[in-house]
DNA sequence: TAAATAAGTTAGTACATCCTAACTTCTGCC
DNA sequence: GGCAGAAGTTAGGATGTACTAACTTATTTA
């Protein structure tokens, strides 16, 4: 019954994030690839996608897969300033440990009203990266997520710091910060196995 | 394909405390009273509410209403828990109006796991009462929630003081604000019009 | 280049949720 | 007690979202 629906499904805008962070990594926002983000069956994707053409949201092309419009990049965007300003308040008001949080703020950014977000960004002074060191997108819709160095590019003896760290596996974040390793540390890549085996990184004096 | 759902829909955890608030005020849980407090077509209500009853949540009795069982009951509660925390939380540390707190209270509800509603009672010191008066059921699931008086019940003279007033309506909650109407407030109640007319209620000085 | 494999789409199904329209049951009043 | 209006239910339809199976298109590789 709903001719204009003002407001987007919280899949539709999980699909819009998806397809940012896909793009944002330099890659084409497949069929398959939104599917493995998201854990669901690529089928499933193609009606998904063309819904989100209808509206104006990306752009699809058959067999290829979809690409932002202006207007889907600004809901992305705005999702996922939602999302680091909820962990970064989650974390320094609720004492959220910084590894276990990204589950709370994806269930949280659907709900949240813009009025909310801005109050909590307010409250912790308009935070500009979040614990995992990611950029906060601003209101306006502006960022800066440059791509940066993965440490699979990094030459063997080149020394780095930990810039920002994904935020999608708790387990992994909790080994790694056990090593030493997280934002804002810096380190040194030792060695590098052959076909694509272990890297062997040096923090402090630590090796891993 | 989902053999069990572990997780209530939104839609069937709003319908509970529906219910719940309807059971609580005394009344029958019957089909037009669910759909006038959700705002849908009863029609809608009689599918639902079958469903509820295949989930064991509440017992049906066809052509007379829905009545909780314990378990419907406790997943009532906790939504009714995850509001008030919600709506004390955001009114003392994100400087919202008491009374406009509602329908943001209402979206997180259902998106909050139950540990941030924890740290968020903790937080505040496990509050026992949220901004409008309302008492905030236990994690154990108990709750004072016993029926007060309504104003209409008062005797012309008699003396009372403000309980809890609905989180309803913004707009009357911040007009009775206004007159001095909140929880906490000492009235008498000096005139009442014959036929259901207006009441005259004398609060400190003024009388309205 | 052609066959094998990967990727993508369509078809058909399911379910939750809503709606309106039409029918059934209940209830209060004469 | 019966009937009119209120309350409740069923029927049938729409939408969003997911699935599997089967088919089509694209890409890789021998």
């Amino acid at each position: 019954m709903t001719l204009r629906r003002p407001t987007l499904t919280r899949q539709a805008e999980d699909y819009l994030k998806a397809i940012y962070e896909i793009e944002r990594d330099g890659e084409v926002a497949a069929t398959t690839a939104i599917a493995a983000r998201l854990g669901i069956a690529a089928a499933s994707v193609s009606g998904m996608v063309r819904r989100l053409g209808r509206q104006g949201l990306v752009v699809v092309e058959r067999y290829k897969g979809a690409r932002l419009t202006a207007k889907g990049r600004r809901v992305a965007l705005q999702m996922i300033r939602r999302h680091r300003i909820l962990e970064s308040y989650l974390v320094t008001r609720l004492a959220y440990q910084w590894d276990g949080v990204h589950d709370e703020a994806e269930r949280l950014e659907h709900a949240a009203s813009p009025e909310l977000i801005e109050r909590m960004s307010a409250a912790l002074g308009h935070p500009l990266v979040d614990p995992h060191g990611a950029p906060i997108p601003r209101a306006d819709g502006t960022v800066n997520d440059a791509r940066l160095r993965s440490l699979n590019d990094l030459d063997v003896g080149e020394r780095a710091t930990v810039a920002r760290m994904s935020d999608r596996d708790p387990a992994l974040l909790r080994y790694l910060a056990k090593l030493g390793i997280r934002p804002g540390a810096a380190l040194r890549l030792v060695d590098r196995a052959p076909f694509d085996g272990p890297l062997t990184v040096a923090v402090g004096r630590a090796r891993h």
